[in-house]
RNA sequence: GGCCCGUUCGUCUAGGGGUUAGGACGUUAGAUUUUCAUUCUAGAAACAGGGGUUCGAUUCCCCUACGGGCUACCA
C-alpha cells in the first residue's frame, strides 16, 4: 500500500509573502499535484512579537490569484487540524518534557538579558555542549531543584542537548547525501519561555502529527537540519521522517545575497505577488499582479528559476507544470532575478492568450486608468488589435486607450513642420468622402484613401502618418486603418475635423 | 571567524569523458511592417583557477578562489 503524498508551506504571518515563498508554495504544490497528493498550509505563528496584521489573508490572496489552492489549511480545514500553530500551543510542550525525560533534552533557566551579556563578552558565544556546564540548566544543579524552580514558575527554556562526536547524515532529494558534525550545531531551544514552541520543535512535531511525507524549504534551512533529524529520532518517530529538499535560494540581480523584502524598491520590480501595505508604516510595496502580469506568466516565471524540463520548451501552463514537474531537474545553485525575462515571459503569455481570457483583467487596468467606456465587445475587438503589442496589462492602457477616447493632444512634432494646404485639402477630401460614401472595412479603407491621396498629388506616405496623429495623437497603435475601422465612419469624421483644427496654426 | 551549500555566455539554463559546448532573455546588425510592436535572419557572448585520474577532461576526484546560506527564547 504506498501511502499519499503530503506535503506543506508553513509561512510565519509577519509580512508579505515574496517570490521566494511563492516559489516554493508552486514546487510543493506541483509535486503534491502531481503525485495525487494533498497540499497544507500551515500557519506558522509562533512568535507573537512578530505577528503581522492582514499578513495571513495576504498569503490566501496570494494563492488565490496564483490559481493554487490549499487541500488543508486554516481556511480549508481538514483531518489534521488545527492548521495555525498559535492553536496549537498546548500540544508541543508535552513533547518537549518528553524529550527531557528520555534526556535529550534539559530545562534551561537563563534569561535573554543574561545571555546577551555573555554574547558581549565572548565572542561567538553559544550555548553549546563546551558552555551548558557553565550555565544555569538543569543540568548543572540537582534535578529536584530544576524541578521546584518550575514549580514555583520560574521562567525557563528547553533546549535540546546536542551530543557530541555524532555525524548527522540525511540524503537531501536535490543535493544528495549532506552531513554534519553535531559538535558544531549549539543547544538550540525548543520550547520558549512563553510556553510556544520555536521552529524547530514546531515543525517536527507538526510534520509528524500531519503526516507530512515531503518536508520542501528553502536553502537557508540547511544548517538546521541536523536539529530536525535529531529530534525526529529522539522524538521515535525516525521511520515517519519526510523527505527533505531544500530549494535553491533566489538571488538578487547583482548577486549580492538573497532576495529580499527591500529590494522591489531598490531595484524599481516587484518582488511581491500582489500589492502589499505594511499596517504600521502603510507604505506599498508593488505586487506583480497590479504592475501587470498575468497569473500565468508569474508562475511560468517562477517556475523556471531553478527548474526545467530539459527540452528547450519555456512556456508552461500550469498544467503543463504538473505534468512535467521534477524534483531531480531542480537546480542546485541560486538564480538572479532578472525582471526582463520575467517580463518576457508576461509577454509571451499575453500574446498566446485569448481576448476572451484577456477582458477582465484588461477591463480592470483601463478602469484603473479610468478609461470606462467601451463595451466587452468593443474590448474584445480592441485585444485582439493590441495584444501583440503589449508587455504588461497596464500596457493597454496606452495602446487601447485612443479606441474610446480621441486624443487630447497631438504628437506635433511629427506633423508641425510638414503640415500644409495640400493636406489640409485632402483630409478635408477624404473627411467628406468618407461621409457619403461605404464604411465596410480597414482594406477598403486603405485602397480609397491612398487612391484619393494619389488623386490629389499627395505621397502616401506623407498622409499616412498626419492620418495616425489625428486618429491616435502619437506614432503608435497598429494598422491605422484597422484603428478607423474599429472606432467607425462617425468618429473618424470627428477625429479628422478636430486635428484640422488643432493643425490649423502650423500652415 | 566556524559550519554547510554552490559555481557553464551579462542573466535563466541544456549538456556531459572525445560536441563547431545547445536554447532563451538581453544586446548588436539586417529584412519585413508607409508609426510602433510582432515576425524572420545573422552576430558577439560561457565551462573560475591549479593539481590529479585518463589515450583524452568542461564533464570524475582533490585543493584553492569566488559566491551564497546559517551561526536568536525569528522563521
Amino acid at each position: 500500500m504506498e501511502s499519499t503524498v503530503r506535503v506543506r508551506f508553513a509561512p510565519s504571518p509577519t509580512g508579505g509573502l515574496h517570490i521566494g515563498g511563492v516559489r516554493t508554495i508552486l514546487f510543493n504544490y506541483l509535486f503534491a499535484k502531481q503525485n495525487n497528493g494533498k497540499f497544507i498550509l500551515r500557519i506558522e505563528d509562533t512568535d507573537q512579537t512578530r505577528f503581522v496584521k492582514g499578513a495571513e489573508d495576504y498569503i490566501y490572496s496570494c494563492l488565490d490569484w496564483c490559481g493554487i489552492k490549499a487541500d488543508e489549511s486554516t481556511r480549508a480545514g481538514g483531518d489534521y487540524g488545527p492548521y495555525r500553530q498559535s492553536e496549537r500551543k498546548s500540544i508541543y510542550r508535552q513533547y518537549a518534557e518528553q524529550l527531557v525525560k528520555s534526556g535529550y533534552a534539559y530545562y534551561a533557566f537563563d534569561t535573554s538579558d543574561e545571555l546577551e551579556c555573555k554574547r558581549q563578552v565572548t565572542e561567538n558565544f553559544r550555548y553549546d555542549q563546551n558552555t551548558r556546564q557553565t550555565l544555569r540548566n538543569s543540568l548543572n544543579i540537582p534535578h529536584e531543584a530544576a524541578e521546584n524552580l518550575i514549580k514555583e514558575g520560574a521562567p525557563h527554556v528547553i533546549r535540546i542537548k546536542m551530543p557530541k562526536d555524532e555525524q548527522i547524515h540525511f540524503t537531501d532529494m536535490i543535493r544528495g547525501d549532506v552531513s554534519f558534525s553535531s559538535n558544531d550545531v549549539d543547544d538550540k531551544v525548543l520550547l520558549k519561555a512563553d510556553g510556544m514552541p520555536t521552529y524547530h520543535l514546531a515543525v517536527v512535531v507538526d510534520d509528524y502529527l500531519m503526516k507530512i511525507t515531503h518536508a520542501f524549504r528553502g536553502e537557508e534551512w540547511l544548517p538546521s537540519a541536523p536539529i530536525h533529524i535529531l529530534l525526529w529520532r529522539y522524538l521515535g518517530w525516525a521511520a515517519d521522517m519526510p523527505q527533505w529538499a531544500h530549494l535553491p535560494l533566489i538571488l538578487k540581480p547583482n548577486g549580492n545575497g538573497k532576495l529580499s523584502k527591500r529590494d522591489g524598491e531598490k531595484f524599481g520590480f516587484p518582488v511581491y505577488p500582489i500589492n502589499w501595505i505594511d499596517p504600521a508604516s502603510r507604505k506599498k510595496a508593488d505586487g506583480f499582479l497590479e504592475v501587470g502580469f498575468l497569473p500565468e506568466g508569474f508562475i511560468n516565471m517562477l517556475a523556471m528559476l531553478g527548474w526545467n524540463d530539459g527540452t528547450e520548451q519555456e512556456i508552461f501552463s500550469m498544467d503543463d507544470l504538473i505534468a512535467k514537474f521534477s524534483m531531480e531537474r531542480i537546480h542546485k545553485g541560486g538564480a538572479k532575478f532578472d525582471y526582463e525575462k520575467a517580463k518576457w515571459y508576461n509577454q509571451e503569455w499575453i500574446k498566446i492568450s485569448s481576448a476572451k481570457r484577456l477582458l477582465s483583467p484588461v477591463k480592470d487596468a483601463l478602469n484603473n486608468a479610468h478609461i470606462q467606456d467601451f463595451s466587452d465587445n468593443q474590448l474584445l475587438s480592441v485585444i485582439d488589435l493590441v495584444k501583440e503589442r503589449c508587455v504588461l496589462l497596464t500596457d493597454f492602457v496606452e495602446q487601447g486607450s485612443f479606441f474610446f477616447k480621441a486624443p487630447d493632444k497631438y504628437d506635433t512634432n511629427s506633423v508641425k513642420p510638414k503640415w500644409n494646404d495640400d493636406k489640409e485639402e485632402f483630409f478635408k477630401a477624404f473627411a467628406d468622402e468618407l461621409k457619403s460614401g461605404e464604411f465596410l472595412d480597414s482594406a477598403s479603407l486603405e485602397t480609397n484613401f491612398k487612391d484619393l491621396a494619389t488623386k490629389k498629388g499627395l505621397k502616401v506616405g506623407d498622409a499616412m502618418l498626419p492620418f495616425r496623429i489625428m486618429l491616435v495623437g502619437g506614432k503608435f497603435g497598429p494598422q491605422v486603418f484597422d484603428i478607423a475601422h474599429q472606432i467607425g465612419k462617425d468618429e473618424t469624421i470627428n477625429r479628422i475635423n478636430q486635428a484640422l483644427e488643432a493643425f490649423e496654426k502650423y500652415k
